[in-house]
RNA sequence: GGGCACGUAGCUCAGUGGUAGAGCAUCACGUUGACAUCGUGGGGGUUGUUGGUUCGAUCCCAACCGUGCCCA
């Protein structure tokens, strides 16, 4: 016998090790089945599971389960990525613990030790997701580190170099001073900050006259080599092509007339850094101005300014240059401003744009396929919504910037000659051969000390970790992958780059649809973070409630296009529901509820005919909702299924029959019970594995011996009874509402017995209390069914239940006060819904131009209200005789 | 500044060109019953505002107000 409730801490465990034991999650390349193929967007190796992760592996997770059932060659394909700036952070504070700092390090060594860190730290995340019950196929777990996708990026790096869309450039990238690297568009938040605007005069060279300019980083004024003016601003046209002398440095600029000064800003007159504002370096280039690189790779000052600011932070260099203008009587005056400033995503320190050398993608000519891809359909975004994004950053795409000042990366597989000639190739071997053919003689080679942005591999992904670029039967097999499960903050990221990668180096769109998934929030709707403390721990969840009832809590709130505000109490909720599931079955149990192989598709009583034809159109709804990736509604089409039709309705009902000596009623009800519960565990399964698997194991008229496990079952199809599906069962569940409904507003004590009155001319009404006596009895607590001929007595209650009367006698149970107040209540609400209708109806325009079916169904609505007018005036009426 | 969402019961959210739903919360009643992690019943709504299209709008369109996010 079962327990009284479920107890996940004791089963998730078991289950999932039984699961890995069997090699269950393996997928065995079969052409002749459809193939489904889902590869992970890569966590990160320092990652541990939040409540993002937990939703989209879950949703990865309902897939992959859905489609295995549905027989498919299945493959889930997990892994991680090696996180170049995260991990290095991480080792950098594990190292300086041990007052080790990374400076001291060789290259080697330190990577060594990242090794050791990864071994023992890393990959927290993978068990977390076996926590949430993930069905990957673990055997194949990839790292962007390994040997075969690292000789991808070796490959891609030198192709797409060969090919021209990789390039070396000295341009303006941003510079994160604190883990000094640059690093990508994408790594950089702005942020809208409370700063000032300082207006500074210049004096105009050989004059009186004065130019003020206004800026937000005074401190920069040392690398100034122009002062722009919009070129229509009549203030300052006399002074375009003269030349300002440069306060503290003693230079003279020269002031051009550029679009990019916006006369109604500041003072309309702005300096130009072209080293350090990427604005600026525009309009130096299309002015010719001077490019002054004044910050070294801590962002302090270095030797190209007056050598008492030299080697100063830059936010004390602008305290000084305040002070020190102030004091030259240079300073106009200063404006509180805000405006919007560059940070660094990891480091969460001020980026400066700095002028250097890297590698830079030529992202422009590999986004062309990648939009037209989309357009085509050939990928299709769900929902649709996220495609404008897409197209949006693709079709302004700048050069990707990827190489990366660390050490923990995949080196970049170029090689200098003495003089600096670049030899580009997948090893020393292959670069040596290439510089003996260029110098004509053996030389030393040393090579590029960068590494390549993560991102770089995390864009071969899709392909890599199938083996590309070794045409393997995986890539054969599984290639494209039918979708790509993700977050919308990371389309630009991983969709986009994937899509172009994938395109570029295999022909194929790399997936087939983008499903992009909620945010998850918490409860009041801020993004969760850990610095704000709102964080929710999905282990702390499942912990408390299980794994499953999580799952099913993110399933049922992951609604297209909308947030989810998570609370606890709806886990605890849906926890709740396994409960209900579980003790239903616990009822099925006791009542000796087992597959007795009758041919349901003949069974002959209502109730059993009647939840099949439920279980049925449950079976068809949810799959229709998977299939088009509508998670919540399949979780909810679940849980009424469940809870308001199966337990609410069916058990009531069918207790009346094993209540009953019907023998061959009984039997079938226990045989459709049976299959009734089966076939709804597993269509349970995909989103609640851990309960399901358990009881498949458990429970013999659950298993139906088609599987060892319940994850390798078939996925139901329903047959119908023969036998119609007659209105009695909904006619019965309306009447009980009603008598329950009824009782309960006339204060009918719970236990008092009552007897029903009717008359016996109406036919069906007739033959259903005939037929269900039992049943009402014990679910309505109706003790005798009278006939009534002739008027109503004294104490009968009536009941209208679409066009049937009946009555319930109440004589000396009740208060007749309270039924007359329920009756008027009643009354004014039909009287305003017969007005509503009427009116609609009386309107020519509706009559002429609504459809006949409509016009039909409203005056069938009419009737139906008309009659229940009239009976409740009648017994209204007879009360007040 | 450009773009994208969202605004429906106290809260969190579904949904639909014709009759607006759920969960939670709340109130009443109920515990020898598969399940109190429960049952039965009730109350609770001008579907953000204003216009337009339509016979009919909560749904489609426009503007506005409010909220959130992305990009610059």
């Amino acid at each position: 016998m079962l327990d009284k409730y479920y107890k996940h801490e004791l089963v998730e465990k078991h289950v999932y090790e039984s699961w890995e034991k069997d090699g269950d999650f393996k997928s065995v390349i079969n052409s002749d089945k459809e193939s489904y193929c889902i590869v992970i967007p890569p966590p990160n190796v320092t990652g541990t599971l939040h409540m993002g992760h937990a939703l989209n592996n879950t949703l990865q997770d309902i897939l992959i389960r859905y489609n295995r059932m549905l027989g498919k060659d299945v493959l889930w394909q997990p892994g991680m990525d090696h996180a170049g700036i995260a991990t290095e952070m991480v080792v950098e504070r594990e190292l300086s613990k041990k007052k080790i700092k990374k400076a001291d390090l060789t290259r080697e060594e330190f990577v060594k030790k990242v090794w050791e860190w990864k071994e023992v730290s890393g990959g927290q995340i993978l068990n977390q997701l076996k926590r949430l019950g993930s069905s990957c196929d673990w055997e194949r777990e990839r790292f962007t580190f390994d040997d075969g996708l690292s000789d991808a990026v070796k490959y891609v790096f030198v192709k797409l170099y060969n090919d021209g869309l990789i390039y070396k450039d000295k341009r303006l990238s941003n510079w994160d001073p604190k883990l000094k690297t640059t690093i990508s568009d994408l790594e950089v938040i702005q942020k809208e900050v409370k700063g000032n605007l300082w207006y500074i005069d210049y004096n105009i060279e050989d004059s009186d006259e004065i130019i003020t300019v206004a800026t937000t980083r005074p401190e920069t004024m040392l690398g100034d080599t122009g002062i722009a003016v919009h070129p229509d601003d009549v203030r300052y046209q006399k002074l375009v092509g003269k030349y300002a002398i440069l306060p503290l440095v003693n230079k003279r600029i020269k002031i051009v007339a550029d679009d990019y000064a916006k006369a109604d800003q500041g003072s309309g007159a702005v300096k130009i850094t072209p080293a350090h504002d990427f604005n600026d370096f525009e309009v130096g280039k299309r002015n010719d101005l001077e490019v002054i690189n004044i910050f070294d790779e801590n962002a302090c000052l270095n030797e190209n300014v007056p050598i008492k600011y030299q080697k100063l932070d830059r936010y004390i260099a602008r305290d000084m240059i305040i002070e020190d203008l102030i004091a030259l009587n240079k300073l106009n005056k200063i404006e509180e401003n805000e405006h919007t400033v560059p940070y660094g995503d990891r480091s969460n320190v001020v980026i400066e744009p700095l002028l250097t050398d890297q590698w830079f993608v030529d992202a422009k000519k590999l986004a062309t396929e990648a939009i037209k891809k989309v357009k085509d359909k050939e990928t299709n975004f769900i929902p649709k919504n996220w495609e404008k994004t897409y197209f949006e950053w693709m079709e302004n795409i700048q050069p990707w910037c990827i190489s990366r000042q660390l050490l923990w990366g995949h080196q970049i597989p170029v090689w200098y000659g003495p003089d600096k000639h670049i030899f580009v190739a997948s090893n020393i071997g292959e670069a040596s051969q290439l510089a003996l053919k260029h110098y004509g003689e053996e030389v030393v080679l040393e090579q590029d000390p960068d590494v390549l942005d993560t991102w770089f591999s995390s864009a071969l992904w899709p392909f890599s970790t199938l083996g590309w670029p070794e045409q393997t039967p995986e890539l054969d097999n599984y290639f494209p992958t039918n979708v790509l499960v993700t977050g919308f903050d990371i389309i630009f990221f991983w969709v986009a780059r994937m899509m172009m990668m994938g395109l570029y180096f295999t022909g194929k769109v790399p997936f087939k649809d983008v499903y992009v998934h909620a945010l998850v929030r918490d409860e009041k709707g801020h993004k969760m973070s850990k610095s704000k403390g709102n964080v929710i721990d999905p282990i702390i969840l499942m912990d408390q409630y299980g794994a499953d009832a999580l799952r099913m809590t993110l399933c049922s709130m992951a609604a297209q296009g909308r947030d989810i505000k998570l609370s606890s109490q709806r886990v605890e909720g849906y926890r709740n529901f396994i409960t209900k599931i579980w003790n239903a079955i616990k009822f099925c149990e006791i009542n000796e509820c087992k597959d007795l192989n009758l041919d349901l598709k003949q069974a002959q009583n209502t109730f059993n005919v009647w939840i099949i034809n439920e279980l049925h159109d449950c079976e068809q709804a949810v799959s229709k909702a998977i299939n088009s990736y509508r998670f919540n509604e399949a979780a909810n089409i679940l849980y009424k299924f469940t809870w308001n039709i199966f337990c609410d309705w069916y058990i009531e009902l069918i207790k009346s029959v094993f209540n009953s000596d019907n023998e061959i009623d009984k039997l079938e009800s226990q045989n459709t019970a049976s299959y009734v519960l089966t076939k709804l565990t597993i269509m349970l399964h995909p989103i609640m594995p851990f309960v399901t698997e358990h009881l498949w194991e458990k429970i013999d008229f659950i298993n139906d011996g088609s599987s060892k496990k319940i994850m390798h079952t078939q996925w139901p199809i329903i047959a119908i009874p023969v036998k119609e599906n007659n209105q009695d069962t909904s006619k019965l569940i309306q009447i009980i509402s009603a008598i329950r409904s009824t009782r309960s507003e006339l204060n009918v004590p719970v236990k008092s017995l009552i007897c029903i009155k009717y008359d016996k001319n109406q036919k069906e009404l007739e033959n259903l209390f005939s037929t269900y006596q039992q049943t009402l009895s014990s679910i309505a607590r109706i003790s005798e069914f009278q006939s009534l001929t002739g008027e109503r007595e004294e104490g009968d209650i009536q009941i209208i239940v679409n066009e049937d009367t009946f009555y319930l006698s109440l004589l000396g149970i009740i208060d007749f006060n309270i039924e007359s107040e329920r009756l008027n209540k009643n009354l004014i609400k039909i009287n305003n819904e017969i007005q509503k209708i009427s009116n609609k109806l009386d309107s020519p325009n509706f009559a002429e131009n609504a459809p006949e079916s409509i016009i039909a169904e409203q005056k069938e609505r009419l009737e139906e209200y008309m009659s229940s007018k009239n009976k409740i005036e009648d017994a209204i009426k007879s009360f007040s005789n």
